[in-house]
DNA sequence: ACCTGAACACCGTTCAAGT
DNA sequence: ACCTGAACACCGTTCAAGT
């Protein structure tokens, strides 16, 4: 914005509420991915609100430690956990699994993106590569991260985020 | 420690440096309770890692924080991920999924620890208190959360916790 | 009503000077 | 060798003064 730092101080009190307004504003519209799904299967409902809110995350920069950075209780962010919680009663899970699942999902949603904005500004000139990782393995005796550094090390976090996902729907599956 | 902050600049060549120290601190002996998991079970094993992450995130003030915020490649945040790996692949999971299955429970386990902690901050004299959920559902409409308010309001994050590690697991299970 | 400009306290960093 | 003290640039915040 073309404006100096201080005159934001007569729209928002403190820099914290314009970090949760800017949270805010990026759970627009994300709790409609719900509705959205192609099927009316509750696990691709779900699917389809986590990968909404990753990629509302991924949308700006630093979006994840932004949403991380604050308690966010704004229409949109209840808009999406009522979403979500509704998902999974009308599943069958009773209310207080419900809330929990809410709560898992969007940990590791949040935690997923937060690295993957990291890796992202990593690799834009930032002070560490990513070959770092690859050669600290090298340098010492993990032979478990050896034999599976290539995933370790791929790009690909779409199909991380995928894999994680699919991990706490077949766990919900196994619980119903 | 009784010393002026530049007097640190000796041994750090940056802030960053010393937040990255501290997160590899941190991470020390938590590998070891693989091996000190009573049974041999692949589940018990990584479900004693997860929890020896958490508690070692939640022994120091901003720890989660600390160690989102730092890309760590030291030899106890490597010997972690190697005995994770290790457990996955002693169970059977190729060498890529054990990899992928790393990072889905330690993005998992970093970001409800992040939560957990702030909101342990919140609790102690902080701008925001917990009573703040209950209010914003309560003057809106969200018929979901209303339904898991206690579950949702719950200061058990043990509880939370052990609800998403299941998941992973049974997940994992499943894919096996 | 809304912004600028200057000021303040605070923090990350540097470095000459002390011991 | 290791620390202090002062300095610098930068950032969050306040506020009087402008339009």
């Amino acid at each position: 914005m073309d404006v100096q730092a201080g005159a934001l101080y007569r729209y928002f009190a403190t820099k914290q509420d314009l970090l949760t307004a800017m949270a805010e504003r990026m759970m627009d519209g994300v709790a409609d991915a719900a509705a959205e799904a192609d099927s009316g299967d509750w696990s691709e409902r779900l699917s389809a609100l986590a990968r909404a809110m990753r990629a509302a995350l991924l949308a700006r920069r630093d979006g994840a430690r932004v949403f991380a950075g604050t308690y966010a209780t704004g229409a949109n962010t209840l808009a999406f956990a009522d979403a979500v919680a509704g998902v999974m009663r009308a599943a069958g899970f009773p209310d207080d699994d419900a809330a929990r699942a809410l709560y898992t999902v969007a940990n590791f949603t949040v935690g997923h993106t937060l690295e993957e904005q990291a890796a992202l500004q990593l690799g834009n000139g930032g002070p560490a590569d990513p070959g770092v990782l690859a050669d600290a393995v090298a340098a010492g005796t993990y032979p478990h991260l050896e034999a599976g550094l290539p995933a370790l090390t791929s790009t690909d976090f779409t199909r991380l985020f995928e894999f994680g996902l699919d991990l706490l729907i077949e766990g919900l599956r196994a619980r119903r």
